[in-house]
DNA sequence: AGCAGATACTTCAACGTTGAACGAATAATA
DNA sequence: TATTATTCGTTCAACGTTGAAGTATCTGCT
């Protein structure tokens, strides 16, 4: 009955409980992204045994110019402290799959860069990745529906982006 | 390229390219899902220094009868290892918001119960919490919007259940 | 009854994340 | 140019999770 709220509150300014439907989307927001989660980490750790942080890792640096990026830019991409992805290109680079590099124009600033050996391992293990993928959530959804999933996801994204707006 | 398959593969088996919409959300579901987790995640511990699983672990208590459960059916529920469960009843439990109690019945078994405490730790936090799953999800998506994501969730966690079907 | 295997929970070490503090370099201001 | 503030990335300790091993109890089979 607290799922999400206090039953017993009797000031006017609380928020609105939640109906059936939005109880529904939320119970099923949080079983269904871990199971997501779950399922998706479980297929990457047995193709290299790659985390899904490690994976974006190597996503976005394939898609980013000279497969390198800075190390701030990479954290806010991946929403991750900029700590914990210090740590995370660090065992990259033990496994060979990243380095990095000093940056010529702010020497504050640090490249990680993906090594072809990295390129490797994400090529490799993309098609594992897809086919994980598509069993979880993409080919459970119709068409339709898959049109809704992306304007609410970009939305919902899009508005958490500024936490003023 | 690369965000989830690999573009030069020319095996018959690969599993297909997400297409534009497939894309979008596989992408939406990554950052959506993080930053709405990050929202949460945040106003609880503003609001009782607690976190999601916590909060979870509160609710899940309060809805059982006599406001109690066995620790496997509590981390069957939250999709907790049961090591992991053990360690947040532990904490919980220095807090003075959850207590165990022996099973008779089956004497390996243990129940961790809610106390009056932890029932008024929740009645707290929940307007707070309410307010924000409100902002950073629910109130975000139209009515007919919320009936296909409940839809989809429940489909989605359904599947996932039983990794054989 | 006796014994093998399964189940319930805990413990422990290895690993990962968090968040504050730090050193270095740049930007903004006077 | 001096001064202050901000940004970049790393380090460190505290905390949380994982997964294997351990203890106790129960279940099923002969």
């Amino acid at each position: 009955m607290f799922s999400v709220t206090s039953a017993a509150s009797a000031s006017s300014d609380e928020p609105r409980w939640l109906d059936d439907d939005e109880m529904r989307v939320w119970r099923g927001f949080l079983e269904a992204t871990e199971r997501v989660n779950q399922a998706i980490t479980d297929g990457l750790k047995d193709a290299d045994n790659l985390t899904l942080d490690d994976y974006e890792v190597l996503v976005h640096l394939s898609e980013a110019p000279g497969r390198r990026l800075r190390m701030s830019e990479l954290s806010d991409r991946l929403l991750h402290s900029q700590s914990r992805l210090t740590q995370r290109v660090d065992r990259l680079g033990a496994r060979g799959y990243v380095c990095r590099e000093k940056c010529p124009e702010d020497r504050r600033g640090t490249f990680a860069c993906l090594t072809d050996e990295g390129f490797a391992a994400l090529e490799a293990a993309a098609p594992f990745h897809l086919r994980d993928v598509r069993a979880a959530l993409i080919d459970q959804v119709e068409p339709e529906e898959l049109r809704v999933l992306a304007t609410v996801f970009e939305r919902v994204a899009e508005r958490l982006r500024e936490p003023a707006g």
